[in-house]
DNA sequence: CAATCAACCTGGGTGC
DNA sequence: TGCACCCAGGTTGATT
């Protein structure tokens, strides 16, 4: 599932691949996912020239010369993906936008959640990521993270998972960030230490930059722009690891439910 | 206000 | 083999 890794590495891609062409048509079998909707949408990309890509949170951006913006967000099972025109059409493919250069961007997504959404202008865009918070890998200070984490009696797991409190983690880098630090996924965030807190901290930098490294984990649905796998599932160290042995003391990986959520932990590591 | 939980969807897996 | 059922998880929005 796409996470700041992830994200991070369809921006990279997208940023060489379709900065400079001109939008030429949308279209789409799956309206819902095109928003406010595709009439509106059309009338306003069509023609324009995409000038740079961005990425916050999970959130892609696409800036247009005429002052608009494509937000895209892919949430479980969206791909992103530039093909040549006329290109076998993608499993579950939902929007296509057609592009100059013979170049076609499209939206797969098999379940549908994921969206591509018109923001009007830049004031629109800041009110829109102004509900995230601090990106791990920028803005986010060991003080800050620290004041975070004691906001909160909630189960740290389900607090680094907060979009609002700390961007881009999911449940993959969630999992092997606590695991790396030794904590257990369902401590009370604000009962944590100070050495744990700095310990987590690192370790969500850590498997982080190691995602974006890897370009990725393609566990299940996770392809980059050219629809390519990444490899960060080959380095998982917690998650979808059930049953299998503790790379730290050769104990059993378990499985909890934490927020809904399935959670990977070594019982014996992670106190 | 914070916490909880269903809803949004589809397809893969399981158990009978 | 067929079929009902459950499950996956990012985010939103309703409810407690």
């Amino acid at each position: 599932m796409p996470e700041l890794p992830e994200v991070e590495t369809i921006k990279r891609d997208l940023s060489a691949l379709i900065v400079g062409k001109k939008i030429l048509e949308i279209t789409t079998d799956s309206p819902k996912q095109v928003k406010p909707s595709l009439s509106v949408v059309e009338k306003s990309i069509v023609g324009a020239a995409i000038i740079k890509i961005e990425r916050r949170a999970k959130l892609l951006q696409i800036f247009l010369a005429n002052g608009q913006i494509l937000a895209i967000h892919l949430k479980l099972t969206g791909r992103l993906l530039v093909r040549k025109k006329g290109a076998p059409r993608d499993d579950w493919q939902r929007v296509v936008i057609s592009l100059s250069g013979n170049k076609e961007l499209r939206l797969a997504d098999l379940r549908k959640f994921g969206w591509v959404r018109l923001v009007k202008d830049k004031k629109e865009l800041r009110k829109l990521l102004s509900e995230f918070g601090p990106e791990p890998l920028d803005d986010l200070d060991l003080k800050k993270f620290k004041a975070i984490l004691a906001s909160s009696g909630r189960p740290v797991k389900i607090v680094l998972m907060d979009q609002k409190k700390i961007s881009g983690v999911g449940n993959i880098y969630a999992n092997d960030a606590l695991f790396l630090a030794k904590i257990d996924p369902r401590r009370p965030a604000n009962k944590l230490d100070d050495e744990e807190v700095k310990a987590l901290y690192r370790a969500v930098q850590k498997v982080l930059q190691a995602g974006i490294k890897y370009r990725g984990a393609s566990d299940q649905y996770y392809l980059d722009a050219l629809g390519r796998k990444g490899s960060y599932q080959d380095h998982f160290l917690t998650y979808g690891r059930e049953g299998e042995k503790c790379f730290d003391c050769g104990g059993k990986i378990e499985r909890v439910k934490i927020g809904g959520r399935g959670t990977f932990y070594c019982p014996q590591c992670q106190k």
